[in-house]
DNA sequence: GGAAATATGTTGAATTTTCAACAAAAAGGG
DNA sequence: CCCTTTTTGTTGAAAATTCAACATATTTCC
């Protein structure tokens, strides 16, 4: 179990725990290092919920098939990502999607209420643990206010343009590369890519961005007098 | 105090704590009852982060501020609700948004911090506590992600029929009624309020759906042979 | 370097949404 | 009960989006 510590200190979840804790916590935490096969269900809709995995190795996906049958891929998950958090700690009884692994994959299974119920012996860093798991999922949350926020403009200017002043409140600039590809800030502002593109050019000419690739910059107008 | 223990006791941040542990914890948690008249700040965006705030009286505003000053009203709470935990938890130094009083309030404000790290004298309920707020997020967490999957589908159509087909998985009937009204539907979804009317018509004219008012009915057509 | 693959931009037609204006139905108040 | 207000449905025109098809640019990899 010794080389998948090093792994388990990089993971969010155990952030600011140092090495030799992490040790001596798996087995407070009675964390399973389990193996699954490529194409095998790690967890089914219907299981009984209440555990968080983590990634120690290959790549496992989290779907959901809705009422009409169609399966829709939430997210694909590496090493030393965790997922499960939210179905684990919303005190759901069943779980309401499947996860997979789409690669050989080995995981680290910790049942959420080894920690979130403080062990007798009190072990300081179960604090910590429950304060990265706060932080993992309050995070998750505003990620997600935020994109809802893009989301709910009518059209695909206004939604690049909420993006874009997001991001650069966030990077304290108006000249600003962003992570995704034309496609991937497609999906991500729910639009179509072509006519993203074409929406992006129009914008340029107008001169209210310019724009190369993924780099943007923001550009503000003279005063109108 | 002790006519605000009540309330407390009905807060989804004290669930399952009976009302004699309340108030004893409160001096552990070092709450602080403030009082602000209607249109003042109570959370102003740049504050220091790290407090919830559970609404005693009156009502309270979220709202947020973006990069071009439109002002977005995020959410309203009223008592026994409680805000800020998203801002709290995930460890961000300076809050994104505002929290106005839009009525004269009274609030209990609590430093999260009192509450994830475990007293020395180590109250058993403060593990409630911990669980109670991991699940007030969590929840949050998975309303968030089910909107989104419902405002990622590209028409009208799609964003209606995917949301009954959520709201009837939920419900474990083909026959529900939905806690909006027409404008509220509208809202949530994101689209237009008359365009969404003159859909659920036609959905109706096609035999996929029966509706009245906030009464639907997912009809399921003979398999066509 | 050069071929193949991938990413991006462009365009016009078909579809869909929004918007405004109004009609009809339901709810609320005196 | 009637008047007013609110909610919901309808319609057509304008605006925006999607879609398909293709052109151009960039990257990858042999």
């Amino acid at each position: 179990m010794e080389n998948y510590l090093k792994i388990l200190e990089k993971c969010p979840l155990f952030a600011s725990i140092e090495l030799e804790h992490i040790a001596a916590m798996l087995n407070c935490l009675q964390a399973q290092i389990c193996n699954f096969k490529r194409g095998n269900y790690i967890i089914s809709a219907g299981d009984k919920a209440g555990h968080v995995g983590i990634v120690l190795s290959g790549k496992v996906q989290i779907s959901r098939t809705d009422y009409y049958g169609n399966r829709n891929i939430l997210a694909e998950i590496v090493c030393p990502q965790s997922f499960g958090e939210n179905c684990a700690c919303s005190d759901i009884e069943y779980m309401p999607l499947d996860v997979v692994a789409i690669e050989d994959s080995s995981v680290l299974l910790i049942n959420v209420r080894r920690i979130t119920h403080i062990c007798s012996n009190a072990c300081g860093f179960h604090n910590r643990m429950i304060f990265n798991l706060l932080k993992i999922v309050t995070r998750k949350n505003l990620m997600l206010e935020e994109k809802i926020s893009i989301m709910s403009r009518r059209t695909t200017k206004d939604k690049l343009l909420t993006y874009l002043g997001i991001i650069s409140k966030k990077k304290g600039s108006d000249c600003f590369i962003i992570p995704y590809d034309r496609q991937a800030l497609a999906d991500y502002l729910g639009v179509d890519r072509s006519g993203l593109s074409a929406e992006i050019s129009k914008l340029c000419r107008e001169k209210l961005i310019k724009c190369h690739r993924s780099e943007f910059t923001i550009l503000h107008n003279p005063p109108d007098d």
